[in-house]
DNA sequence: CGCGCGGCCTAGC
DNA sequence: AGCTAGGCCGCGC
């Protein structure tokens, strides 16, 4: 496996219940801060058997991944409330308040 | 080898 | 909020 997926997932491993991360704050963070689409792409491509909240990492915006990542963007809604974290009227995550931020 | 296609991002209306 | 335009870069064909 490429080492900036192996990073990729160091740091989507360390989200905590009721946060979430956004790709190009990931893909800044390993140091590839023009690879954001590349963090999209890794997060689509988790190995079997690795856990990675790959739920937990949303775009800029707050918005759900495309449908057919998760089934549908409700399904991946349903799992982030459970988790705690905070929603907007429009339906996405409220990034001021559930964006976990690293020094 | 080239080319299109993304879980994207920023800048600029 | 919504839209364009441009840039990004790994992957599959």
């Amino acid at each position: 496996m490429k080492d900036f997926y192996r990073r990729v997932y160091e740091v989507a491993a360390g989200i905590p219940k009721g946060k979430v991360m956004t790709y190009g704050q990931i893909a800044r963070l390993i140091g590839e801060p023009r690879s954001a689409r590349i963090v999209g792409y890794a997060m689509k491509s988790i190995p079997e058997g690795m856990k990675i909240p790959a739920h937990r990492v949303v775009n800029r915006l707050g918005e759900m991944a495309p449908d057919h990542v998760f089934g549908s963007k409700e399904l991946q809604r349903e799992i982030l409330l459970s988790e705690g974290v905070i929603f907007k009227e429009n339906g996405w995550v409220d990034m001021e308040k559930s964006q976990y931020k690293t020094i």
